[in-house]
DNA sequence: CTGCCTATCTATAATGA
DNA sequence: TTCATTATAGATAGGCA
């Protein structure tokens, strides 16, 4: 309870001082908005923080306060705050776009790593297939089987047309050779 | 006797609103400077007066507020400009790392679109070499050029030592048959 | 207008959770 | 440290000179 009538010097108190300054400061605030709307007027504050010292903090708003006061010092900030907003999610936009074009290729890359595997291992027999290869049966399987799928499909919607590589339908044969997995088998969307 | 609750919209009478401003501003005033006595801290703040637009009034004093008004410009819009500059930049990197790796898996994807096309036409003849092919030649022989310095090296540097996979010694093959350009070779980079 | 008055409203210092 | 409480200091709307 304000018991005290302020005594109008610097609190040397540092928690006093902290508290104080958090209410006065909302005080202020709450003023500085109603004048402003009872009146009609433009009016702004602007407070550095303790402690803080480089990051002021201002009313109504930030674009407020620098609204008022590039009034007087004819600067429009908040030209300058849309454009580099502007620019920033334009940058974003831009890493999303590579990053989704990245992952893509990466797929691809994997479902040709794995057909060069295939032919590899069609042209020379298993022999080649040693402890290196053997980590890359299960993505093996996996295309072969989507690629199983396309095939299929294929054949039911258009019987006489025949595109599919050889290299994938040699992935069939190989797989029906024993080297299937419990993988589960994924539609192809087109 | 403030009887009326104040409610905080725009005061419509003239002369009760000038009333208001008027006590609100000494309130202000002596709120700001209060605060700034107590807590120790630089704050100002700037009102335009009603039927003077363009005069506003500040507190502390004129200097004062502009001395406040300029760190407020000057500093934390060097400070923002520079934060923001190291976020770009940062966003810029990473925008750069990922073109770099989009640009190294797109060509280790065309270098194996090209093993993949190498492998089907040794395994069904050069009639697999149609009009739809033939724009992988240049590509294709590129490759076998540089896969043939690299064996060549490797044979020079380790002799004993043969790990190079088996469809580049088939392109080799395929150069020979006569399929070579003047492309100039490169040497790979390990 | 300009101040002053005063009943009431608002802000807040000190305290406790 | 941050909220909620509360009693008191401070601010102020409307009236009046």
């Amino acid at each position: 309870m304000t018991r005290a009538k302020i005594e109008l010097a610097y609190i040397t108190d540092p928690g006093k001082r902290k508290a104080t300054f958090k209410k006065r400061k909302n005080g202020l605030m709450k003023k500085i908005s109603e004048i402003t709307v009872l009146c009609g007027i433009d009016a702004c504050a602007v407070v550095y923080s303790p402690d803080v010292p480089n990051k002021p903090e201002f009313w109504p708003s930030e674009s407020g306060a620098r609204s008022v006061i590039s009034k007087f010092n004819g600067v429009s900030e908040s030209e300058k705050t849309k454009k580099m907003f502007c620019q920033e999610s334009f940058i974003r936009q831009r890493i999303d776009k590579s990053q989704e074009q990245l992952k893509k290729l990466k797929n691809e890359n994997r479902k040709r790593e794995i057909s060069l595997l295939m032919c590899e291992y069609l042209t020379h027999g298993s022999n080649n297939l040693d402890s290196n290869n053997i980590n890359y049966l299960k993505d093996f399987s996996f295309f072969t089987d989507q690629n199983l799928d396309e095939i299929r499909n294929k054949v039911t919607v258009h019987p006489a047309q025949e595109e599919t590589p050889v290299i994938y339908s040699r992935g069939e044969q190989a797989q029906a050779q024993g080297h299937g997995t419990n993988f589960s088998r994924k539609r192809k969307l087109n």
